[in-house]
DNA sequence: AGCCAGGCTTGGT
DNA sequence: ACCAAGCATGGC
């Protein structure tokens, strides 16, 4: 028959960190419970004894979306282990520690970031809500308001620009139903970047309009669960600036090769504890 | 009211 | 190779 609740045990995981980072867009506060949408269906999570208690709206039988959505069983001190032994890491971890890492759906996750051009999370939040209200499959929601899927592919392209700019996305519209038909007509090899090595992912995601290497390695590290990828954004550039290098002002080339040598083989772990680290904590610029 | 936001592209040196 | 402007829109 399957079921409509059930508790996941795991230590060590700050729901409201993760939830917040700035890596998915689709979650609200509402109590002391998030709601949002994962695997195509209405979740709500709560911290409970030893664990994530976890309701849906429809009965499910097989639950393993949603812990590879939540990444359950990633060893977080196997992790953190492996982080340079420096102050600036110590700092941001102990700041947050049970801070995670989601494993997102690869269109998601791309659309999300390619919004993500100079706005606020709070904006990007809005554009993904009014899109996916507008555009996606309307599903059975467990809350007071509706719920709807993120819209396909096909609904992406099949929209008109104006109608993607009604829903506040401004120069990213174009983007976005650009990086849609190039999708669908074949232009980059979509069905199989999840097998590719991280390199030939991230040449393969570039080629799409308005996506640079930013937003690529958000979706190499994300959705794409290359966790070994640190996106390197304004607040990580300020972070590092001010916590490795006070003194001079590397270039932005030289703050990459950095990034890319000092953290390790889950840099991009580290680096979401430095961005959350960063915006929440940290006086920069 | 003005400044700036999990960037990218283009056009100037 | 590096630098800056321009891009729409909204929250503060």
């Amino acid at each position: 028959m399957g079921e409509l609740s059930k508790t996941f045990p795991v230590r060590e995981y700050d729901l409201d960190a993760t939830l917040q980072s700035g890596q998915a867009f689709r979650w609200q506060a509402v109590g002391q419970a998030w709601e949002g949408v994962a695997g195509g269906r209405w979740v709500r999570l709560r911290l409970a004894k030893g664990g994530i208690a976890a309701e849906v709206a429809k009965p499910v039988r097989d639950w393993s979306w949603l812990e590879e959505y939540l990444q359950l069983r990633v060893d977080l001190g196997q992790v953190l282990a492996t982080f340079p032994d420096d102050e600036p890491m110590e700092n941001a971890v102990a700041a947050l520690p049970g801070l995670r890492l989601l494993r997102q759906d690869y269109w998601e996750c791309l659309a999300s970031f390619i919004l993500s051009a100079t706005k606020q999370i709070v904006q990007i939040r809005q554009m993904v809500a009014l899109l996916s209200k507008r555009f996606g499959k309307p599903i059975e929601s467990g809350g007071s308001k509706p719920a709807f899927a993120f819209p396909e592919i096909e609904a992406v392209a099949g929209c008109s620009e104006t109608e993607l700019r009604d829903c506040k996305l401004g120069f990213r519209a174009p983007n976005l139903r650009g990086a849609a038909c190039d999708i669908l007509d074949g232009k980059i090899d979509w069905k199989r970047l999840p097998t590719m090595t991280t390199d030939e992912a991230r040449a393969e995601l570039m080629k799409l309009r308005g996506v640079g290497q930013k937003i690529a390695d958000c979706v190499l590290l994300f959705a794409g669960g290359h966790q070994e990828v640190f996106p390197v954004d304004v607040w990580i550039e300020r972070a590092l600036q001010q916590l490795y290098f006070p003194k001079r002002r590397p270039s932005a080339k030289r703050l990459r090769k950095f990034a890319d040598t000092h953290f390790g083989p889950y840099a991009g772990y580290a680096q979401q504890y430095l961005f959350h680290h960063a915006r929440v904590h940290l006086k920069l610029k």
